[in-house]
DNA sequence: ACCTGAACACCGTTCAAGT
DNA sequence: ACCTGAACACCGTTCAAGT
C-alpha cells in the first residue's frame, strides 16, 4: 500500500468539486463549507483543491454560476412569441425559482453579476431582448440592472426568515402597528410570495407606462423594434 | 504596574465596540472584522469584547441595525403632509443614500430585518402609513418588503462593481448584445443609479395603478384611509 | 463586573516531497 | 500533473484567574 501521491486518473476536477460544494451548500449552509471538509466529502484532503481552484472563493462563485444557468432564457430568443412585457415576468419567475431552490447561495450570487460566465449570459440575453422591443439601450441596460435588484433582493432579504416566532417580542409600544399587522399570524413565505408577485406586477406594470411614453417620442433614431414584430 | 485585570471604569461600552467595528467596516471591509483586530483597535484583548456581546454577529449586526437608525422616516409621520406616493419615494431614496454611505455593511443588512430594532422600526413606519393611505394590511405588508428588496438589492447586487474593465472580456461570440451595450462605456455608477430610479418609478407608478384599483372596489370594510386625510 | 492570557478546535493557503 | 502531510498565520469562542 503505497501513500499514492499521484493517482493514474485525477481523483478530482473542477465539475467533481463544484457539485459537491453544491450539495454541501444546500444541505448545510454557506458556513460549513471549509477546505477541508469539501475535501473530505470528495475524499481527498484539504490542499488537492488548489490543483483546480485558486480559492476558496472562486469555487463559491463557481457554484452560483451554476445556479445562474438554470435560469430559463429560451423567452429572449428571438424567435419567441412573447412579448417583452410576458418574457421580463415569465424570466423574473423562472430566475426567483432558481434563486430559493438553493438559498443558501444566494449571498454570493446577489453580489453582482461578477465575472461568472451565466450572470453575464443572463445579461446579455436580457438585454438583446429589450432593445429588440424598442426600449432605448440605455433603458434596456437599466432594465436587466433593476429586475436583478428586486429579483436577488427578495430570495436574499427574505421577510419571512426576517421575523420571529414569538409574538411578544414585539411590544406596541415600540412598533405601533406590526401588533395589528397580520405579518406574523399569515405564513411566513405567503408574505414573500405576495411581496414578489405584487412588486414584479408593479414594476411590469410601470414599464409598461414608460415604454408607452418611449414609444409615443421615438420619431428620433432608427426604429429598433422592427426585429420584435418579425 | 498591575496587569490591571479589571479597571475601575470599564474600559468598553456596547456603543464604543460598534462604533469601532463600524468605522473598520467602512475603511476595510466585512473581512476586515475580526475579534482580536477588533479588540486592538479599542486596545483590549480579543476575549474582552465577550463581556458585551454574546457573538462577533451580534456585533455586527449592531452595526447594520445603527446604519438602518439613519434611514429618515419622518415622511411616514401621521402629520406629514407628504401622500403616500411621495412618501414611499423619499423614504426609497434616503434608504438608499444610507447604504450606499456604508456599502460593506450591505450583506448584512440585506439579510433581512431579523431581530434588529431599528429595522423593525422601519417596517412598522412603512406598514402603518400605507394603511392609513388606504392600502388593505395584506398589500401594506407587501410593499414594506417588496420595497425592500428592490433598495437592498440595488444596494447589493451593484451592476457597476459587477463588470471589470477589461473590454475584451467579453467575446461577443458568448455575448453577442454585451459589445454594443453602453454598459461598459458609460459611467459605472450612473449604470446603478438610472436604473434604481427608473426601478423606483416604474414601481410607483404600478403600485399607483394598483391603489386605484382598490380604491374604486373599496366599498367593503371600514375606510381606514380617513386618518390620513384629517 | 470586566479584563487578561492560555487554550481549543478550527480556518485558508503555501510548499516541499512524492509518484 | 496531481496528490500528500506539515506548516504558517490566522480564526471565534471558552474559561480559569485576577482585581
Amino acid at each position: 500500500m503505497s501513500r499514492m501521491a499521484r493517482p493514474r486518473k485525477p481523483l478530482l476536477s473542477r465539475a467533481r468539486i463544484v457539485a459537491a460544494a453544491a450539495a454541501l451548500v444546500d444541505a448545510e449552509g454557506l458556513e460549513a463549507v471549509s477546505t477541508r471538509r469539501l475535501a473530505g466529502e470528495l475524499g481527498v484532503s484539504g490542499p488537492s483543491l488548489y490543483n483546480h481552484f485558486r480559492t476558496k472563493d472562486e469555487i463559491l462563485e463557481a457554484v452560483a454560476d451554476a445556479v445562474s444557468a438554470q435560469v430559463d432564457l429560451s423567452m429572449f430568443d428571438e424567435g419567441d412569441g412573447r412579448d417583452w412585457r410576458t418574457a421580463l415576468h415569465d424570466w423574473a419567475v423562472s430566475y426567483r425559482a432558481a434563486l430559493t431552490d438553493h438559498p443558501n447561495i444566494v449571498p454570493v450570487l446577489a453580489r453582482g453579476p461578477g465575472r461568472r460566465p451565466a450572470g453575464l449570459r443572463v445579461a446579455d440575453a436580457v438585454f438583446g431582448a429589450m432593445v429588440r422591443a424598442g426600449w432605448p439601450p440605455a433603458q434596456a441596460t437599466y432594465i436587466g440592472a433593476l429586475m436583478r435588484y428586486f429579483i436577488t433582493g427578495s430570495a436574499l432579504g427574505s421577510f419571512a426568515r426576517g421575523f420571529v416566532d414569538d409574538e411578544t417580542a414585539y411590544d406596541p409600544a415600540d412598533y405601533p402597528h406590526l401588533g395589528q399587522a397580520h405579518l406574523l399570524a399569515e405564513r411566513r413565505e405567503k408574505v414573500d410570495e405576495g411581496a414578489f408577485e405584487t412588486g414584479l406586477r408593479a414594476l411590469l406594470d410601470g414599464l409598461a407606462h414608460q415604454h408607452a411614453e418611449v414609444a409615443a417620442a421615438g420619431v428620433t433614431g432608427r426604429d429598433t423594434s422592427a426585429a420584435a414584430e418579425g
